[in-house]
DNA sequence: AATTGCCACAACCGCAACCAT
DNA sequence: CATGGTTGCGGTTGTGGCAAT
C-alpha cells in the first residue's frame, strides 16, 4: 500500500535501469512531428504500456518521455493558458493543505496538469508569498514579529480582505487536520469504507493511491464515460471540498468538527481520526 | 545590432509504489 | 514471499524567448 509518509523509506529494491540514458534514444523538445505521431498513436491504440510504446508507435523516444509528454501536452483535456486567479486562489489553498502533492493539486484544477501547477507555483506563487512575508512552505510568516497580535493573511485578497482568516493559527490547524485526514486514508481498511471502492482497478481509496488516482481521474472522467466510479468519487470531491472551504479555515477551532463529520458521511466508524500522532 | 541576464516552462531524473509472475 | 518490470510523483535542470543594457 502506497502512503504519504513511504516516500521517505528505505528503497527496498534495486531501482530499473533509466530508459532516457540509452543511445539512439532522442531527448529534448519534441517536434510537431513527434507530437503528430505520438498523438495519433494514442489515439488508435489508447494509452499505457509506456514502455514498448515509442517502438510501436516509431518513436525514438523513451517510453517515459512519450508518457509525459502525452500526459502534460498533448492530451485533448489539457487546458492550455494562462492560469486564472481563481484557478490561483485554489492552488494556494489547496497547497496549504497539501503541500507540495502536486498531483493532489491538479487533480482538484480541470484541466491543469501537475507539472504545470508545480511550474507555476516555483515561478509565480512561491515568490509572491515570500514577498508578502509568508513562508511558501509552511504557508506561515517568515518573520513573525513577537511583539505583535497581528498575524499575516495569505491568499489572493489577503491584502485587500481585512477578514481574511489569520495565518499562523490556521495554517497550523489547517496542516495538521489535513495531514490527519489524509493519513487516516493511508491506515484505514475498506470495512471502514463500504462505500468507497473503486471500479477502476485501485482499490479502495482509502489509501493515498486510490485517493490519488480517483482525485485524478475527476476530468479525464467526464470525457471517458467508461469510467465507474463516479458516484464515489462525487462524494470525496464534496469531502475535499469542504476542506477546501475557506469557511472551514476561518473557525480553526472547529476543523476537528468538520473533518470528524466529513468522515462521517463517508459511512466511516468513529475513532479513526483519533488514531494519529499529532506531532 | 549584439550581448547579457532573467524568466517561464518543458523535459529529464531518481525514487517509490504497484502489479504480475 | 521474492523479484523484476511498469507507472506515477516530485525535484531539478535545460533551453528558448524576451527585456534590459
Amino acid at each position: 500500500m502506497r502512503n504519504l509518509s513511504s516516500r521517505n523509506s528505505t528503497r527496498s529494491r534495486s531501482t530499473p535501469t533509466p530508459c532516457c540514458g540509452k543511445v539512439g534514444i532522442k531527448r529534448g523538445p519534441w517536434t510537431p512531428e513527434e507530437d503528430e505521431i505520438l498523438a495519433n498513436y494514442i489515439k488508435k491504440d489508447g494509452e499505457g504500456r509506456w514502455r514498448t510504446l515509442p517502438k510501436r508507435a516509431g518513436l525514438l523516444r523513451c517510453g517515459k518521455s512519450c508518457r509525459l509528454r502525452w500526459m502534460n501536452y498533448l492530451r485533448p483535456s489539457v487546458k492550455r493558458g494562462r492560469i486564472a486567479p481563481d484557478e490561483e486562489d485554489l492552488i494556494l489553498r489547496l497547497h496549504r493543505l497539501l503541500g507540495n502533492r502536486w498531483s493532489l493539486i491538479a487533480g482538484r484544477i480541470p484541466g491543469r496538469t501537475d507539472n504545470e501547477i508545480k511550474n507555476y507555483w516555483n515561478t509565480h506563487l512561491r515568490k509572491k508569498l515570500i514577498s508578502q512575508g509568508i513562508d511558501p512552505r509552511t504557508h506561515k510568516p517568515l518573520y513573525p514579529n513577537p511583539n505583535s497580535s497581528e498575524i499575516a493573511n495569505i491568499g489572493p485578497t489577503q491584502n485587500s480582505n481585512p477578514n481574511s482568516f489569520p495565518l499562523e493559527e490556521n495554517a497550523r490547524v489547517d496542516r495538521a487536520a489535513a495531514t490527519r485526514v489524509i493519513e487516516s486514508l493511508t491506515i484505514t481498511n475498506s470495512d471502514q469504507f463500504p462505500n468507497l471502492v473503486f471500479d477502476d482497478g485501485a482499490k479502495t481509496w482509502p489509501n493515498c493511491d486510490g485517493f490519488n488516482k480517483g482525485l485524478q481521474s475527476h476530468h479525464e472522467q467526464n470525457k471517458e464515460e467508461d469510467y465507474n466510479g463516479n458516484e464515489n468519487e462525487d462524494t470525496f470531491s464534496l469531502f475535499l471540498d469542504s476542506l477546501i472551504n475557506e469557511n472551514a479555515f476561518h473557525h480553526g477551532s472547529i476543523w476537528e468538527a468538520e473533518v470528524t463529520s466529513s468522515m462521517a458521511a463517508f459511512g466511516e466508524k468513529d475513532g479513526a481520526l483519533n488514531s494519529y500522532d499529532l506531532a
